[in-house]
DNA sequence: AGCTAGTTGGG
DNA sequence: CCAACTAGC
């Protein structure tokens, strides 16, 4: 008898711990460990948390078709996780415990020490890379140094993954009838926060049948990845593949994303996709989190340039910032898509950062954690990534005199004004050339502008500069 | 994965 | 007046 313990793996198809937990056809029990208290100190969204629950429940199904009862196990936060993972797989009779890596150090840190549980009763742990397509260590300079700089890295992945290739895997093993009874999901997910929320996002926009995720990944491909590179930047164009939330929960893997770029493609061509590029910005920043493992700590890739910044915090400019009442309507509208959608368009993620980092000036952990607690994609490696980009204190991070103009940005990615005026109805009256402008609308009831662009770009430069020699 | 200020050259 | 180009932040 073998566990498979499931947690941010919510598929059948191409996951390595199922798979071959599956392989011997002994009989597998799938648990889950639910740490309210952990996800809460880690911000995890409630968008992104109810996602997670309702995807659960559809793989519950899945594996029950296989056989394969699913076991809850409720607790507060991971440090109850190894001994209760103990007298789990102990009353089960199992011997082998199977999961799929994750990258953050307390999840890490938690695999750890239940493997140092399991193994002192003689339980045998099994680990796998089932969320990168390449596993961290594996892409590494001439010097056998791990990469710092995007360009090349992304050049050394591709030679890589060139000589190892591997097919995703398929639909694990049917094991044999079992009459253990599957738990049910608890609604609320012991998470406090939810009891209200029937559904923290919005179903039509995020479904959570495998046969819809994997009709939004082949529709993605099949009709939009062409023109990815030319309109992936124009908000309201949604050309994105909006495939985030499910590489987060890992309801599709990115291996499973790979082979149907590739399978698209009748030569080699795939390799230079656009689309390929972002898949490998996501292995560089998990492969970052491992080699870097400070990060997790809050740490900056670069403390050296941070040394010195005096961070700013106005509680009212922050505020205005987290509503999306600024008065800089491209960043209100952007604000107000994550607040009402929990996802936000990769463009204005960059533009709100910036608006945050370099014009108020405020911290990126704190950026970084207020995103955590909207996104339904929120993801540690990623999120933290790319708020230390933007904050130029990342691992090939943006200059730090690269300052974002919001209405610069929103002329060039909505000169239309069509997504400003989606998301701020108000100002739809307003011809479109207008609603670019910081402090439009103040007299249909938007908000003046929190800060001047220029003064505050110079005061940023300077503040950057101070010790940038 | 930017922006600004300054220059040049054409209308 | 503008577009195109560039150095420097």
């Amino acid at each position: 008898m073998n566990v498979y313990w499931i947690r941010n793996d919510l598929r059948r198809i191409d996951n390595p711990a199922l798979f071959y937990a599956c392989e011997s056809q002994q009989g597998v029990i799938a648990v889950v460990t639910l740490t309210p208290k952990q996800w809460q100190m880690h911000l995890e969204s409630p968008a992104k948390m109810t996602l997670w629950r309702d995807r659960l429940k559809v793989l519950k199904d899945e594996l029950l078709q296989l056989n394969i009862p699913l076991r809850v196990l409720l607790l507060d936060t991971f440090k109850e996780v190894p001994k209760a993972l103990q007298q789990f797989v102990m009353s089960v009779g199992a011997s082998k415990l199977f999961f799929n890596y994750e990258y953050p150090l307390n999840e890490r840190q938690r695999d750890q020490a239940v493997c140092h549980e399991l193994n002192a009763v003689g339980v045998e742990c099994l680990a796998f890379h089932g969320e990168l397509i390449v596993p961290p260590g594996q892409v590494l300079t001439g010097q056998g140094t791990p990469f710092k700089v995007f360009t090349p890295y992304s050049r050394a992945w591709r030679q890589y993954l060139l000589k190892h290739l591997t097919p995703a895997l398929g639909l694990p093993a049917m094991q044999p009838p079992s009459s253990m009874p599957s738990d049910d999901v608890p609604h609320d997910l012991g998470l406090m926060l939810l009891a209200n929320d029937e559904r923290a996002y919005d179903p039509t926009l995020w479904p959570v049948t495998t046969a819809d995720i994997h009709q939004r990944l082949n529709r993605f491909i099949d009709e939009r990845e062409a023109d990815y590179k030319a309109l992936r930047d124009f908000p309201f164009k949604d050309k994105t593949s909006r495939l985030s939330p499910y590489l987060v929960l890992g309801a599709v893997s990115p291996r499973q994303c790979l082979a149907a770029l590739i399978s698209h493609y009748a030569s080699d061509a795939w390799l230079d996709s656009t689309w390929l590029n972002e898949l490998i910005w996501r292995e560089f920043y998990r492969h970052m989190l491992v080699a870097f493992p400070e990060q997790s700590k809050g740490y900056p890739f670069r403390p050296e340039v941070e040394e010195k910044i005096q961070w700013q915090f106005d509680e009212k400019c922050f505020k205005a910032w987290c509503q999306g009442e600024t008065g800089y309507p491209i960043v209100d509208a952007a604000m107000k898509q994550l607040l009402s959608t929990g996802w936000m368009h990769n463009r204005l993620r960059m533009v709100v950062a910036s608006f945050l980092t370099k014009l108020l000036r405020v911290d990126w952990r704190i950026g970084a954690d207020f995103f955590m607690s909207k996104l339904i994609d929120g993801d540690f490696a990623s999120n933290q990534g790319g708020w230390q980009w933007s904050a130029s204190v990342g691992a090939d991070a943006a200059p730090y005199f690269r300052i974002f103009n919001p209405e610069l940005q929103s002329e060039k990615f909505d000169a239309s004004g069509e997504f400003i005026a989606f998301w701020l109805p108000e100002l739809r009256q307003l011809p479109a050339k207008q609603r670019h402008t910081p402090g439009a609308g103040q007299s249909l009831g938007r908000p003046a502008p929190i800060v001047e662009y220029k003064k505050a770009r110079q005061a940023t430069l300077d503040a950057y500069q101070s010790h940038a020699k």
